[in-house]
DNA sequence: TTGAAAGCGCTACCAA
DNA sequence: TTGGTAGCGCTTTCAA
């Protein structure tokens, strides 16, 4: 690596001291223009010049070692690459950004030792927080990091504890308005479909379908077709629940995942059932799919933007010890339309 | 933030020197389970259990400043968000990780301004070299960036200059790719769809298709349906195209870019025709889109995964002052089937 | 408004 | 095999 240039090439060439350049450097712009520092406008002006012309770059690592400071938080999730959080990753970045801070990325690969692993890791980068996403099993990992005592905000998965911010979707809410949204098209013989092990966020919005017909007078109608997890391909299983439901007269399904909506649409497919004719949908979280037979297959969406949003201004009010409500709930909601 | 273990204290509740703590504390596990440095094995042992018992880990800020490495890279895309960027994104996490080497991921938001920023603000987080997919107009950002002689590969896109390493993808022989699948299928009258802009990726396939067609003696056949760029959505221009392409006795369509292809669907949709009897598509990129119609559309992908390998061993090497290919060339391919 | 100097935690160097 | 110590580049404190 090539030699970079220090805050003391800038001070022997501007003929200051090295804590003038570094008022300098670290001076605010104020809304009159000026800088905020007590330093002489003409010498900053010339401290500013020949930091420019000689390529200076604060050395973040000597700043905040010395500081303590580092203006840096970690966000941890199952995968950076997967949709959801690639969104939610990519909001956060901005907002970040926008408030001078950096965000380290990571992905668990839903396993709690490498979210462990990371936690360590990001404690080395003296991160000032943490926003993780907690998987399967990283009740003890999480715990421990609250001992550390470095502030951290959970999201999307919720784990007890009151050493946490939390940021998390009503996930009941959202089977409740997919499934009134139906009823409200006329639909009586709505169906849902669900898991054979405990996912809370499917859990939920099975449940608040269930309330959702209940207080439509619909319970004898409810039906949860339950399928077993992540063996085989789930379309398979779907269209066998679609052929049934088509023939006992159902007219409607909740699926209450991204997964479940795409094996819905190759069921209809497989199955030669017409969209609207046969089945009525409300699908969850985004696809290309939900675009392609106008006007637009309605679905769930949840607020990523707003996720990202809470969720950091919650962790940077815990960092600043500002009073903060540490429990979050947002809500998502139904698009109707298509592109 | 509560004060952290440092090396000193590990030492002094050891009763050994801070050097060997540090020596511990770096050693490498050889394989047969011991630890590769000049320790005394018990001592050794010790200082692991003190720095276990106390919750050390290494500042990286302190160990950076002092030994000028910080094992970090910068990974710059357009938008880590983008499915494309977000699974090389991802890879490169993967692969990174295993390399002991920590990755700052940024988005340039296709701003060369913004991308200027953010090379800046990872020079000053002393990464040891950078990936980077430039934008439009980042030429000169780019070479000044090379004036800092900070290691950099280029990814997705090109910039001239002998300053970077570069690991692309022939999308010239991908588009011939494309339309060889097609002709083999025995079609003769085949379109593609192309922006009335320059955009190096469609144009190339553009090409690759005018040398598939001129190849297998259908030079009369080639058409390029030229379209503005970004406007409005291209689904209602490609519906227009497809209408009287499908008049004038075309049998089938490469969809050179994921958004066109997605708009070729929803024109199928709209002008109630159909895959297979209608037209034939060779798509590109990924979508759940492509899964729907039994057995699925054949489409393009681009080598995510090596991409993100290839770039990171060049940027490894270019930084370890090793030999290198300097100019890394690769290859989409086609999937035939769906999920 | 300016500067000298201490020291953040660590690694590298040299000496024992 | 072990330890003492300088110093990485910066911010901070205190004094001028």
């Amino acid at each position: 690596m090539i030699k970079k240039t220090t805050i003391r090439d800038v001070a022997r060439e501007a003929g200051v001291s090295v804590t003038l350049v570094s008022f300098v450097m670290n001076a605010k712009v104020k809304e009159n223009g000026e800088l905020d520092c007590p330093v002489n406008a003409d010498t900053a002006e010339r401290v500013l010049q020949v930091a420019k012309r000689l390529g200076y770059k604060r050395n973040n690592a000597a700043a905040s070692l010395r500081s303590g400071r580092t203006h840096t938080i970690a966000v941890i999730t199952s995968d950076i690459s997967s949709p959801f959080f690639a969104e939610i990753c990519r909001h956060l970045e901005n907002i970040a950004y926008k408030a001078g801070y950096t965000v380290l990325f990571a992905s668990s690969d839903e396993s709690a030792p490498k979210l462990s692993n990371l936690i360590d890791k990001m404690i080395g980068y003296n991160v000032e927080g943490l926003i993780v996403a907690p998987c399967a099993g990283s009740e003890k990992v999480l715990h421990r990091s609250g001992s550390y005592n470095i502030p951290t905000v959970l999201i999307d998965r919720n784990i007890p504890g009151d050493a946490f911010g939390r940021v998390l979707v009503d996930n009941e809410a959202g089977g409740y308005e997919a499934t009134r949204y139906l009823i409200g098209m006329g639909h009586k013989r709505i169906e849902i479909i669900g898991y054979d092990i405990e996912i809370a966020s499917v859990s939920e919005r099975v449940k608040g379908y269930e309330r959702a017909m209940q207080e439509a007078g619909l319970e004898e109608n409810i039906r949860v077709n339950v399928l077993p997890y992540g063996i085989s391909p789930s379309a398979d299983e779907v269209t066998k629940v679609f052929r049934e439901a088509h023939l006992r007269g159902t007219s409607a399904f909740v699926l209450p995942t991204k997964k479940l909506s795409k094996s819905g649409f190759y069921a209809m497919t497989k199955l030669n059932l017409r969209m609207h004719r046969d089945f009525d949908f409300v699908c969850y979280d985004e696809s290309d799919v939900y675009d392609l037979i106008p006007p637009g297959i309605p679905h769930m969406v949840q607020p990523l933007h707003e996720i990202a949003e809470k969720s950091f201004n919650l962790l940077l009010n815990i960092i600043d010890n500002k009073p903060a409500e540490m429990n979050v709930t947002l809500h998502s909601h139904l698009v109707e339309g298509g592109a």
